[in-house]
DNA sequence: GTCTGTGAATGCCTTCACAGCG
DNA sequence: CGCTGTGAAGGCATTCACAGAC
């Protein structure tokens, strides 16, 4: 999403995801500007594979291929055609009967529907090492997500420059992101923390939100809020193990060695919540 | 959800997401061992949610609390009573009419669902800072993830423990997989290499595959893939903040400042592709 | 003939609403 | 009377299948 969707969507939901998120519909508003409403129209399930379609279509394009159909396109993106060709008409009709796609108008489309050209400025909070990793990366700038801030709550940390960018201290978030006119904010915390930097975040104007501590953030509805959470892969994961084996005849119920995690239910308290898989993320 | 999700992923997402996944039922298989066949009767996307259940559950038995009602669940996961209960439903009745349900019994069964009884060894590829982070990660072992094999292409890491496991090389795949019974492989590596070193995940008997690097991977249908994709959810909230703008008046068609990205589609060539987020996940 | 674009059909998931148990 | 468990209804998303453009 999402899986996860994504979701939700779910993800995910994905997808999800799939995988995650709560859209929220408004039926409220009528239909009145049509083109611009259009994006309103776009299923979440489709957004998320038209920015799939997008990376597939920039390999193409970086080897000079300059037309695809939509065969070969949903090939390449791990879906069926009939599939891709209607996530394409929610954006209009780009194609050529007969022919296929070119692929710089795809490109140009997709960015355009998910508001690509525009710069998205970015806020990362918690510098362990998730955090580190998305600070350093390049491909975010350069791809209109500049990353604009970092903070941590670690004194040790607060005007250590990361990638180019002095960490500042979690109480700042708030005029930092407005200074910065910071739109996405990106929670790598531990799971203690999130909702109280969620909350910064929205009073600094964030109105985007991924998230990464395996916590459900409450947040006001004009939020988005997007959530990745490897304890909840894991154990998706686990279930598909677990259904196979059952499939696969009963007699291949081998407990692996009798090391058991514990009689679950009553079990031994194991150190603390899968919680955080995101402990993970804290400091390295 | 991403949400895989997808997504599934979404919605996720997806699903969910949502995310990512993709099912492929078999209708073939006709009902006859009922209880066991019951696994097979959980929609994807109440797994997911089911992860989310048990980790509310946990922190409320930290609590000790010991008796919980729909409603209040359903409200600490951020899902509706209703679905909460149909989600329930699927692992069967566990809860008392008019008081609600007990603790204790509902993560024992949220845990043998989700097959947490068992242990599952994890191999992670790719000893960057995301593999770094999971292979120090103590969550993991504690809650029936084992982090029991690490690889990498680079001769320097080769040897070196991290997270108390030595790092092994990429060639070795195969038969260190199989020697440790890996059932589930964590790709954390660029996307060029990702492919590749699926094929000998899966050629070393894993069978459910955690997918980092930003490309669709081809695997045999009885191969599990769980997609977490970076930039996929940051487009998705970029999607989002444009619908936002458009809906908030035209008049905000505000360009923050003329830093464009560059004209879309045939625009300047960007270093490379979103492509990798994952180079985030790359060497430190 | 090829391949896109899309109404219509199908199937899945969510939501409703209430019967039934404690 | 409260709260669970669940059939039935409704809403989305995917898939089908074909008309129409090239």
């Amino acid at each position: 999403m999402t899986a996860h969707g994504e979701d939700v969507r779910d993800g995910d939901g994905r997808a999800e995801s799939d995988s995650p998120s709560e859209p929220a519909s408004s039926p409220e508003t009528i239909e009145v500007p049509a083109a611009r409403e259009r994006a309103r129209a776009i299923p979440e399930a489709a957004v998320a594979r038209l920015a799939v379609y997008l990376r597939v279509l920039s390999g193409l394009r970086d080897q000079d291929v300059t037309t695809v159909s939509s065969d070969e396109l949903a090939t390449a993106a791990g879906v069926n055609s009939a599939k891709l060709r209607k996530d394409l008409s929610y954006i209009g009709s780009y194609g050529t009967r007969g022919v296929g796609y070119e692929v710089a108008v795809l490109i140009g489309q997709i960015e355009r529907t998910l508001g690509l050209t525009r710069k998205h400025s970015v806020a990362v909070v918690g510098i362990g090492n998730l955090g580190h990793a998305l600070a350093n990366y390049g491909g975010f700038p350069s791809r209109g997500f500049p990353v604009a801030a970092l903070f941590d709550l670690d004194p040790d940390l607060v005007d250590v420059p990361v990638g180019g960018i002095p960490v500042s201290h979690i109480d700042d978030i708030v005029e930092v992101c407005r200074e910065r006119e910071i739109t996405i904010g990106v929670i790598a915390t531990p799971a203690q923390g999130a909702q109280e930097v969620c909350d910064r975040l929205v009073a600094g104007g964030v109105t985007c939100i991924l998230n990464f501590a395996p916590v459900v953030l409450q947040v006001p509805e004009d939020v988005e809020v997007r959530k990745v959470d490897l304890a909840v892969e894991m154990q998706i994961l686990s279930f598909h193990v677990a259904r196979r084996q059952q499939e696969a005849g009963v007699a291949g119920e081998s407990e692996v060695d009798g090391a058991d995690i514990g009689p679950p239910g009553t079990g031994v308290r194991v150190p603390d919540e899968f919680d955080s898989v995101n402990g993970m993320v804290e400091r390295l």
